[in-house]
DNA sequence: CTTTGAGGTTACAGAAAGGTTACAATTTTA
DNA sequence: TAAAATTGTAACCTTTCTGTAACCTCAAAG
């Protein structure tokens, strides 16, 4: 993904809700937020609506944020920031251990709330702004979706550029099924490879001399494909 | 995808290197911890010997910490989490913006330090997953099932890759028939000896130079097979 | 010497995994 | 809000993987 799309808020005091919504608006104009102030209802909005970034708060009405937290961590590894009126130390141990990326303290400061976002989201590779990756014939730019091979430039949709993203990334290196897609859903997919094959069928579509004889996109049986351009 | 293996610490306080070095060998015993008061030499470390995490403190003796912060992402992508004493929101958005990883404000909790540095390596890929064996001029690497020998690679199916898992794992040593077979199906599987035997040469002739002469995986009449280098 | 048994080797059928295409549902764009 | 693009599933086909069986080779036992 290229950029920061979709936020989700878990929050039940309405106030915080919108303070963050606008804050967050100065940096993304177009970011679409998602916000719940239940924590059953927010695991629902994760799994169907699959937001790039988590924002919860630790104290909700019907479940504990962190019971919140350790569930969403069964099935997905989308970044989650902790929202806590209390800094207390023992929380915030509790809150990395159970997979939390950030913390931020309230009342907190709109700028580093937008500067702790930030450096998630570059992490996560959903900030583009990075240089064109220039591999064999192959000039992938990420930021733009666009890959050339032998001067045909195309452009691909959101899913075809992550994956691809992430196989140019491990070059030579097989990546797994899991691995996939944990990069295209955030979360652990069922029948992940189902889909998968599908993407890259339409990947081996765009960059391919001839789909069908690949020669860039390799499989290799039950583990996962691998981009290459050593032939 | 090793481990947390090389930290450097920048930072002009004795005491505070000291603290923090205590902190994280608790957590990575085998840690091996760079320091350095000064950020010249800071950057010098960071290019030669390549640490997977660093600390910057902010006041350092010649340069300022977020000059170090700059020019070091001039290079590099390597972690960075900035230990200050101020807590000032100023402060911090320059510092996410420049690139730092996280913010750590001093005095801070031991256990606070070790989550933070968790929580970086953890979304760094360097925790979790195994280190490949390297056996001889093998280079095995389970979780890929990737065997490499003389820099040639090869791919192993399910199969193939657990038990050759099994037998470098006693390398030197004959795995009988019934441990391999409990390798393979997880149970005493019938006449498993007579399906072993193709399995090994399948591995054979992935691994060996020539299948039919065998010196790598060989075979002990009525016990099992082992692996060897020694010849 | 033959016999016997264990391992080596090869071929093959069924199972599992990947490839391919079409389509309905959803999301994005205009 | 209608049109276009994207997404994910399902169905079907092709390739790869698995385990068995048949046959071969060699060495130790009779």
């Amino acid at each position: 993904m290229a950029d920061l799309n979709k936020l989700l808020i878990i929050e039940d005091n309405e106030e915080v809700v919108e303070a963050i919504s606008i804050a967050l608006q100065i940096r993304w104009p177009d970011i679409r937020i998602l916000s719940t102030g239940s924590g059953e209802q927010g695991i629902d909005l994760i799994m169907n609506k699959k937001p790039d970034i988590i924002i919860l708060d630790l104290g909700l009405i019907d479940i504990n944020g962190f019971e919140v937290l350790k569930r969403v961590r069964m099935f997905s590894n989308i970044p989650v920031v902790i929202l806590t009126v209390r800094g207390e130390e023992a929380d915030i141990i509790k809150g990395f251990e159970l997979g939390a990326d950030d913390f931020i303290t309230k009342p907190f400061k709109q700028l580093e709330l937008i500067a702790r976002i930030t450096a998630i989201a570059r992490r996560v590779n959903l900030i583009g702004g990075e240089d064109p990756i220039v591999c064999g014939n192959f000039y992938f730019d990420h930021s733009m979706r666009t890959v050339k091979y032998n001067g045909k430039q195309t452009t691909l949709t959101h899913t075809e550029n992550s994956i691809l993203l992430k196989l140019i990334q491990n070059k030579n290196i097989v990546v797994t099924y899991d691995k996939i897609a944990e990069e295209i859903w955030g979360i652990n997919y069922p029948d992940a490879a189902d889909s998968i094959k599908v993407y890259v069928r339409r990947l081996r579509e765009k960059i391919e001399p001839d789909p069908s004889r690949p020669r860039f996109l390799l499989n290799k049986s039950g583990l996962g494909y691998l981009f290459t351009t050593r032939n």
